[in-house]
DNA sequence: ATAATTTAGCTAACAATGTTAACTAAAGCA
DNA sequence: TGCTTTAGTTAACATTGTTAGCTAAATTAT
């Protein structure tokens, strides 16, 4: 599929529409993203963003989209030097990664976790994947883990049983996980803490708990991982 | 202070105004809410409006306060039956009393614990006094438990300590809650699991794991609770 | 009771927003 | 060269929050 001169040009434009809308949401703040204001700085009318985004929703969805991506690419980067059976120590890194990346892309944190923008939607055919790629770091981590028998499930989440496990684990058999039922369980328990952990951090809900600081969140994922059976 | 004839009409003016903004935000969805809406289902002009709240920003923080209001009433009413010293019973019957409130009144959690609505920002003078009503039951209850002697600290939790732990433990002497640094860790971090599961859950971004279920978050908070050595 | 004042409401208007319609000029292709 | 597609324009509409200026009613003071 060759690019002809007009495909170059249009995607070039669409990557600066992109840029602008994530810078202006950066500097002005969040959800009140304005295509006007957008085609202000770009040189162009509000409605020639039309012939790019058949509108706004369209585009958070694209910019959703790259934030996800970001994301993982972020991720993926943080465990360059680390040996690959050094689980704990790989875990470890992508939550550091996840939580430096949330604090330094923090509209685009928003726009991929916090609240929807008011009246949009997300078409879940189109951020799922991309949710997915960056989320399914730490199980493929605790995957690889557990297969290597490294991971030693805690005895309060031993003999857990119910039918909502037997579906999570049909559900991620679909994806090529094949883990038992406590292990998923404890998989997406941890997910919810460290989204949980810099949600709150973000939205300055941890506020009057003092001043954001690293420790805390290390200290938690730490003990999270100690709590498998994993050393970092 | 006697309630003059007026300022009876104005307060239930003022209650009607916030009733009819929830029941728009909960049908509608959301941060929209349009104080032309707002006053057009009442029959009287927008501007009118402006004599109950300075401007739209007031009439949001005043929404917010009653909805901690709200959500720290529920999980008082969830306890009314369990013994004062049942700790952990105590303890999950507010978590599940917290993601109840929250399934039931989604447009007021988002207004709490999501993004805040574009351009605004909360004042924190206001909103913190009412958030610490509702997250502080939490804390009361290990702080009881504890000073009962009922709470083990996890092994993995014993010995970490840093200068942000003991800051923590300045500002909880402040609210004359006298706990340990790690289980004031503990407590944030259970904070953090509770409210990022159901952060998860209510924003559907646990959607691709299958549909929401008390179970798992019910099964998380026990075995949250296991691990400080609380049985339910 | 009458006069003064405060309050609750109105309409009109302004500056934004997303979006559509109708049109123009340029680029690419037969 | 002629036809079609594309990128852009301006004008306009229906929304939004908000301010200004006015009216009429309710309260308070004389």
């Amino acid at each position: 599929m060759v690019q002809t001169r007009r495909e170059k040009l249009r995607e070039t434009t669409v990557e600066e529409i992109k840029a602008v809308a994530r810078r202006q949401m950066g500097e002005q703040g969040g959800a009140n993203l304005s295509l006007r204001a957008i085609a202000a700085e770009m040189g162009m009318s509000a409605p020639a963003l039309y012939r790019y985004f058949d509108n706004r929703d369209k585009l958070v969805t694209a910019l959703i989209v790259d934030a996800y991506n970001s994301l993982a690419d972020f991720m993926v980067a943080s465990t360059g030097q680390i040996a690959n059976d050094a689980y704990g120590k790989l875990f470890l890194a992508k939550c550091l990664a996840f939580r430096e990346w949330a604090l330094f892309n923090r509209e685009q944190f928003i726009l991929i976790f916090g609240t929807p923008i008011p009246g949009y939607h997300a078409p879940p055919e189109i951020t799922t994947p991309a949710a997915w790629r960056s989320n399914s770091q730490f199980m493929q981590i605790l995957d690889d883990a557990w297969k290597a028998g490294r991971i030693s499930i805690p005895t309060e989440y031993q003999g857990l049983t119910s039918p909502l496990h037997l579906k999570l684990v049909e559900i991620f058999k679909q994806r090529d996980y094949d883990m038992p039922a406590p292990l998923i369980h404890i998989a997406m328990a941890g997910w919810g803490v460290i989204q949980g952990l810099v949600s709150l951090e973000l939205y300055g809900q941890m506020d009057y708990f003092g001043e954001s600081d690293t420790a805390l969140y290390q200290l938690e994922c730490i003990a999270y991982l100690k709590r498998l059976g994993l050393e970092t």
